[in-house]
DNA sequence: TTTAGCACTCTCAACTTGAGAGTGCTAAAT
DNA sequence: ATTTAGCACTCTCAAGTTGAGAGTGCTAAA
């Protein structure tokens, strides 16, 4: 299929770059005038007609311009991919950015949502880091008030997860504490099912306890990541694809009910990637609400200890060339991060 | 101003009612045959001139049927106000959910700005319980790795805020433990200006830790509430006054930019105020980007010990009958939940 | 006070039209 | 064997044009 000549190639590559920016179909005077080629319109004419039958390119109606297949993208991904590197100027601004902010997942986190959007101008999706396996860390018991207690559990990698519990009667904060500390020494470091085996306890309050534990540390396990945190959705209304308002109200949609996202998310060790980088393009691999779409994504963090999702999502005709490296760049300082927090010196 | 007969009431009534289903100017004629009216067109007519010139009604051109004003809108809302009720079944659905829900100020939040967008297909906005003071009520240290600790504080009330901090050299699990307890007794119950006034304390580890619960509990005192969970985004693009695209980008630009948001909520106590409601209509009190919206909110919890807001956006023609009683009850199912995890028994 | 009748106004959707851009093909030029 | 010029043809899109429909205000009669 890659047995395209020089000359169709970097057509190619310029009626894609072209189409990218104005969104128009690109015809062969436009091409030849706009990038000075030293070819007629004619010419360019039967290399567009190739390009057209090798299904890199398609024509919208009769006589009207070329406009990139799905297939013309991933092969201009292609391309892209190993070339594209970030200004080193953006790179300092960014890293300023991360290491002023204040030392806190919940901020890096937004913090990385906003600069994927910003930078892409499309809409951007990253999830917290998070353990495929649940350890558990630390658990702290406070009473606020009456028979009403918070528990605050932390698990290795740095998930905090708080819930309230009513007890049948009022503990007194001296025997919460002494409670979460023999709880803390038996625990430690162990995961979910090693805790969930484990001996049903006398006291009536460790128990209680134990089984919150367990159902909490099940289901920190089982989502992809209890928060993702977006940001830049206001550009998808400025993509003129989506200015017929249905489709921008589904992309909407798909953002605010979670639950379509984390499948995304979670299945997305599918298909191609290269470099540590996966390019979705047209909802590959089966979603139809993303079918005008194409996610730029990464996976970071230490792998086998606590790793998160970050993206960017945008139409088929986003800026790759913006996206793919500022992803790529994002998705290696929040490595360092989370290689600097959690794991060893 | 409110010289009307009872005549022209109904009627203005029936022109707004009218107006915010089919989002279409009422005309005389329409309005006598969808409403049975034992009038005839000409004498609507008369009324509609008259409700015009009082200022209830506008032509939005020469010869189109009536639209409402602002100030329509506000007699609308004030008839409504006092009537509204939320049927009981749906009263019982939405109380059921909450005493379902994982007993969690975040899924607390979530939900209520679930139901909120649901209930009344507008954007919902539901801010955290906060303490208008913030008083100290237990912090703890967990050691990560190496020099990085995870520092979590609770406050009276119930908020909770995390934070990494880095030390100069490690420290132990046991030292942490040993200093968190020690200043859990220092400053338990204490307000951020006692705490910033303590005298310094000799313990390094004790001071470091000590500028960090100030400044934390400082940024908790003067934001709104971190944290403001919307919901119900897509609904402003079903709208038909934001088919054009740019007011529906700038209103959803507002909704990602909190800052904004938190603006309008902050100074919200501003505003005709019945019965715990407040209403703003266009935008009143002078925001530009919610000129076309409305806004119904209520302030919920306990007041002076943790309140929170919750309030529901839409365009002017929103469906204040079931924003109001929606949001009424919400709010109070709110404050019944503050009440009992937080106050006394 | 209410109503019928009438002339008038204005919008909106449907249709028409012409300019512009683009194509494919063929035949000549390199 | 490529490349190019020329030409007839196609299709879209924006700008007019038009007519139906809905609504109004006014006047005169009930």
């Amino acid at each position: 299929m890659s047995d395209l000549t020089e000359r169709q190639k970097s057509i190619l590559m310029l009626v894609i770059r072209d189409y990218i920016e104005t969104a128009q179909p690109v015809g062969s005077k436009a091409l030849v005038e706009r990038y000075h080629l030293d070819l007629s319109s004619a010419t360019v004419r039967n290399e567009l007609s190739t390009l057209d039958e090798m299904g890199y390119l398609r024509q919208p109606y009769t006589s009207a311009g070329r406009v990139p297949t799905e297939e013309g993208y991933r092969f201009f991904v292609g391309q892209m991919m190993h070339q594209a590197e970030l200004p080193e100027a953006v790179q300092h601004t960014i890293s300023h950015q991360f290491y002023q902010a204040r030392p806190d997942i919940d901020q890096w986190m937004t913090l990385a949502a906003s600069i994927l959007a910003h930078q892409s101008q499309g809409v951007s999706v990253v999830t917290a880091p998070h353990a495929e396996q649940a350890l558990f860390k630390h658990v702290e018991l406070i009473s606020t008030q009456g028979r009403q207690v918070l528990m605050v559990m932390v698990l290795a990698g740095g998930e905090v997860s708080q819930q309230i519990l009513t007890l049948a009667e009022p503990v007194s904060q001296e025997r919460l504490s002494l409670t979460a500390t023999r709880l803390n020494g038996l625990l430690a470091g162990q995961s979910v099912d090693m805790i969930a085996a484990l001996p049903a306890r006398s006291d009536a309050l460790d128990q209680d306890i134990l089984t919150l534990i367990v159902q909490d540390m099940r289901r920190a396990a089982e989502s992809v990541s209890g928060n993702i945190y977006t940001d830049g959705l206001s550009n998808v209304l400025s993509e003129p694809e989506f200015a017929e308002s249905d489709d921008a109200r589904r992309a909407l949609r798909l953002f605010e009910e979670r639950s379509v996202l984390q499948d995304v998310l979670a299945r997305s060790t599918t298909g191609s990637m290269v470099g540590g980088l996966q390019v979705l393009i047209g909802g590959e691999g089966g979603w139809e609400e993303l079918r005008q779409c194409s996610m730029v994504l990464a996976r970071y963090g230490v792998p086998g200890l606590a790793t998160g999702m970050l993206g960017v999502l945008g139409p088929m005709r986003m800026s790759y060339a913006k996206a793919i490296p500022t992803v790529r760049f994002v998705a290696g300082l929040l490595s360092d991060l989370v290689n600097d927090t959690i794991a060893g010196e």
